[in-house]
DNA sequence: TGGATTAAAGACCAATTGGTCAAGAATAGA
DNA sequence: TCTATTCTTGACCAATTGGTCTTTAATCCA
């Protein structure tokens, strides 16, 4: 974020991986879930410190959107559109993937839908981030999309990825409650209908 | 909630009417975003009345998600048993819902969605209320399905059920968002191949 | 070495949080 | 009317909230 050779006292902690410790602390329990001394423990950095790297809390929340944007959403979405494996599984593995992570006990979901629905409607800036996310992997679902059907048109594929987002999505929220993921796994299968 | 008839002084309000404006405040703004200034101003009682007649914050939460159960989730599910109706237009309905009450600028989304995403990982009793009422609607989900598709066994037609849930619970949240919603009919559409 | 500049530490702040309590008010039955 | 019971009101509480400020420490460039 500085210049390493700028004037002053060298900041002692790295600032992205300090945002990757907040990014999981909201990520897991929401903006209001998380405060401050929270944030402290957690970073073992002090208030002070945090505000003046990444301003107040509300910013704090939106620069782990960001930081969840680049790591995990930009990553799935280069995922979906890597052509050395088959169009079918990508598709597969992407809309699994919120029952792999629950399989391994990793309750938390995808930041991006946690977001949704703990801050949209309170926050604009969250509310356009986290369509910013939903439109990068939606638009990213049409290219293994496009593969498998490069006669059908762009509304129709586009249609077909925000079904498939949809589900991801759904999967994502349901998983954090208690319900049986072997049931899930079956209805993805189901829901693979929307590929043909 | 209390007889008529008991001794000492009547209470002034109706629970159940209070109840459902807790309600909206906690399906709109999660349980962290709700304070008890906020659910006092809106039901016009005192933190005392309200501690009385609901217990603490968190047993208000509970027991608004149990309003929802109640008033919302089993309307829902009584609609798609309700056999007047073709089946397939029931699944419709029921799919489309956030988008028509999105259309209708609601972006509240839907309670138990909302709770899933923001209290599950927190709370041992929310998390199991919300997988009660997920069930509650599969189950229904499961009436229209069995009339589409009398030959299907038992376990095709609750993944089909929980695949067209996943597809709800998608578009509930990412309505949230100021994700277009026009592109999510024409998504709806292409999901509506899970019926196949 | 001496400013200039920036960061770290933690004391400090007003406001708000969830939650309780004591006093008075309203009812039923005796 | 009296008493038992319940409800309402609003003061009150400690703890925590997000956020600031001052002091001290570390670095760069001259």
């Amino acid at each position: 974020m500085r210049d390493r050779s700028a004037p002053g006292r060298p900041r002692e902690f790295d600032d992205t991986e300090m945002l990757r410790k907040i990014m999981r602390l909201f990520w897991k329990s929401g903006f209001e879930g998380v405060s401050l001394s929270m944030i402290m423990k957690e970073t073992e950095l002090q208030k002070a410190s945090l505000y003046a790297a990444f301003g107040d809390k509300r910013s704090m929340y939106l620069k782990a959107l960001g930081r969840y944007h680049t790591d995990v959403v930009a990553a799935a979405a280069r995922a979906l559109k890597d052509t050395t494996l088959p169009a079918q599984e990508r598709i597969k593995t992407f809309v699994l993937a919120p029952l792999t992570a629950a399989a391994g006990e990793d309750r938390s979901g995808c930041f991006l839908c946690n977001a949704s629905a703990d801050q949209s409607d309170l926050d604009a800036k969250t509310r356009a981030q986290v369509a910013t996310g939903f439109e990068q992997l939606s638009d990213a679902l049409t290219v293994p999309l496009t593969e498998l059907h490069p006669d059908l048109d762009a509304v129709d594929l586009a249609a077909k990825a925000q079904a498939l987002l949809a589900l991801y999505v759904g999967f994502r929220i349901m998983v954090r409650s208690n319900i049986a993921v072997g049931g899930l796994e079956h209805a993805a299968s189901q829901a693979m209908a929307v590929l043909r």
